[in-house]
DNA sequence: CTCTTAACCTGGACGC
DNA sequence: TGCGTCCAGGTTAAGA
């Protein structure tokens, strides 16, 4: 599920019904995540409140006085809020208990089939002002998309000399964070650069487009409440809307439709290869 | 340093 | 019904 939209719904749809209140306890499924489950900070958060949320890359950022407990949902995770009479089932791995200002009872509750999400505490003194990605793993020191200072510029200069494929060199969060399989897909497809090409080989002005699509779709998607695949809810357990809007992620075997629209009987359909052990999806007379 | 590959997990879809 | 294969939104340690 999660890349940048659907990070970025799951820590706006948190923190319209859990900023302000207070932690009070929380139950593990005892199942390893990526990472060991930070029992001893859990214990000490006990009685907090939980100041804000945010988002960095695609963690959200639970935010105490100490510091911020960083949730990542992997590629099958996923927060509901509910009751806590609510019973947990399978794969849920970790329910937060809160109580907000009016002492109503609401738990957040991590839900992930394939394990591959994470809880990690990042200490506000041992931070020292540094960006919080840097704290948070290769992946997440790159540039946020959405800010002022991405734009075309940035991603050619950054990519001089790069000889890996552009969606690799998109993908790995080192220059630009949060786009993963499905937004560079899209956003490769929206710029018609083929997804093959080398990063270094782009122009100035192309690399422009490229920034700009990467804006457009990846606030559309969140407008739209991210994509859901098969099993992504927003924690109100609302499903992602974007993936009808997907032009050619998933769609191997459908007309393009940019060349083969309805008009037309000469275009091409859309295809699929790997890259780097991911699917590509493309189309190979659009995309140059 | 740059780039590629394997591994971490579970479950659903599909072919036989 | 069952069994094998392939596929899935991400990340990173290890290797070349």
């Amino acid at each position: 599920m999660p890349e940048l939209p659907e990070v970025e719904v799951t820590a706006q749809s948190l923190r319209d019904q859990i900023a302000g209140a207070t932690f009070v306890g929380w139950k593990s499924s005892g199942k390893r995540l990526r990472h060991p489950m930070p029992r001893q900070v859990l214990e000490t958060l006990k009685g907090q409140p939980l100041l804000a949320v945010g988002r960095r890359a695609k963690y959200v950022l639970m935010e105490f006085s100490g510091g911020w407990l960083a949730a990542h949902l992997g590629m099958s995770g996923a927060m509901r809020c509910c009751a806590p009479a609510e019973p947990s089932v399978l794969h849920d791995h970790l329910r937060l208990q809160f109580c907000s200002g009016e002492g109503l009872p609401v738990d957040v509750v991590f839900h992930d089939p394939r394990r591959f999400g994470s809880f990690q505490w990042i200490d506000r003194t041992k931070l020292n002002g540094r960006d919080i990605g840097t704290a948070l793993g290769e992946s997440a020191v790159g540039m946020e998309p959405l800010g002022t200072e991405f734009n075309g510029d940035y991603l050619f200069a950054e990519s001089r000399g790069r000889n890996v494929a552009i969606k690799q060199w998109l993908m790995n969060g080192q220059v630009v964070v949060g786009v993963g399989n499905i937004y560079a897909c899209e956003a490769l497809f929206s710029s018609g650069i083929h997804p093959a090409r080398k990063a270094g080989s782009i122009s100035r002005q192309r690399f422009a487009q490229l920034a700009q699509e990467i804006q457009t779709i990846l606030s559309q998607a969140i407008r739209a409440g991210g994509s859901t695949i098969s099993d992504f809810y927003a924690p109100d357990g609302r499903p992602g809307r974007y993936g009808q809007s997907h032009q050619v992620y998933g769609r191997e075997g459908e007309p393009c439709p940019r060349c083969d629209g309805a008009s037309g009987a000469t275009g091409a359909t859309i295809r699929r290869m790997v890259q780097g052990q991911r699917s590509t999806f493309y189309c190979r007379l659009c995309q140059r």
